[in-house]
DNA sequence: ATCCCGCGTG
DNA sequence: CACGCGGGAT
């Protein structure tokens, strides 16, 4: 009904965007994977709810961890912060806390999450609004996040796109790597007024099925009679780029810093400094320089704050976590 | 080593 | 548009 019904691809070849189709009988590619996935699936506590806020703080964790160990941290917060008004009451440091108790990484995207709690109550009336749109407003959630939010939550989505539905979609029905084309295929491919289902049947395939390594037979992916790559046996998939090495990273010292003052509440400069690094000596390679460079960026982020003292005539900073 | 349901900022 | 952002599991 939006644009490109079913005959896919941007028609125009002018800027080397490539030519795609859908299959045409769509419907019948709808029904199989709906079918599959309500046949069988992983069962996530969060697939039983239908509450904005329990949805988002599972996208939140979702994004940078693997489902299974999201499981307990999900529940653990949800039950120490039930609602947005709760958590919006929050002290930061204590929602940081929480995120590097459970390993839960990347402590930004645990402010962003206090900070939408703050604007949800603040600036919506402590209701979700329910539009991709402006769901998209709330910090922390761009376009993939109001998506599944407002699909799992009012089934009132469009399409998600994360890598999982690239993955897919290269593969079966041979979208170029390209991500106007990847949007526009899947929503081409979700059924109208079934983003619920749908966003979760086709990132399940992608979990489990249509995975780096295909598990086409052993799941019983429901879409091999049109799939591309199960024709060619070619499974390459668009590439995701990889990341550098944690070990020794500038985001490894900042997470002993987060759990260090975690720890310790407040903590003099040098103090930290051997706290996080053996090697830490005040004037040397990894230093005072060093450390005030790694805390100011972690100023700036809003996690960390760097002080006097509360007592004592020394001029000696302290850093803490950011209330 | 590589993977894992992105996002805000410069 | 490129870049930085955690850390457990395998």
């Amino acid at each position: 009904m939006s644009e490109s019904d079913g005959d896919g691809g941007a028609g125009a070849d002018t800027d080397g965007g490539e030519e795609w189709t859908l299959p045409d009988d769509l419907e019948s590619v709808q029904e199989a994977l709906i079918a599959w996935y309500e046949g069988d699936h992983r069962e996530f506590p969060w697939r039983r709810t239908d509450d904005p806020y329990e949805i988002l703080v599972s996208e939140v964790m979702s994004q940078q961890t693997q489902l299974d160990r999201v499981v307990s941290a999900w529940e653990a917060f949800l039950e120490r912060w039930p609602t947005t008004a709760e958590l919006a009451d929050a002290d930061r440091a204590d929602v940081v806390g929480f995120w590097t108790d459970h390993s839960l990484g990347y402590n930004n995207r645990a402010k962003y999450l206090h900070e939408a709690a703050a604007q949800v109550e603040t600036e919506y009336d402590g209701e979700f609004p329910t539009e991709p749109d402006e769901l998209q407003e709330l910090m922390g959630v761009g376009p993939y996040t109001a998506n599944a939010v407002a699909s799992f939550a009012f089934n009132n989505g469009d399409a998600v796109v994360d890598t999982n539905v690239k993955r897919v979609t290269y593969r079966t029905f041979s979208i170029p790597d390209d991500d106007a084309a990847f949007e526009s295929a899947a929503n081409d491919l979700m059924p109208d007024g079934e983003s619920r289902v749908w966003n979760n049947a086709i990132m399940e395939l992608g979990g489990v099925a249509c995975t780096q390594t295909p598990r086409c037979d052993e799941v019983g992916c429901p879409w091999r009679e049109w799939c591309g790559a199960y024709a060619s046996g070619d499974f390459t998939a668009p590439d995701v780029p990889t990341q550098p090495s944690f070990e020794g990273s500038r985001r490894q010292f900042r997470g002993r810093v987060i759990g260090t003052l975690r720890e310790y509440d407040e903590l003099e400069l040098d103090t930290l400094g051997h706290r996080i690094r053996v090697d830490y000596a005040p004037g040397g390679e990894y230093g005072r320089e060093w450390l005030t460079g790694l805390l100011t960026d972690l100023e700036d982020d809003g996690l960390v704050d760097i002080d006097d003292p509360e007592s004592g005539a020394e001029d000696e900073l302290v850093a803490r976590l950011r209330r």
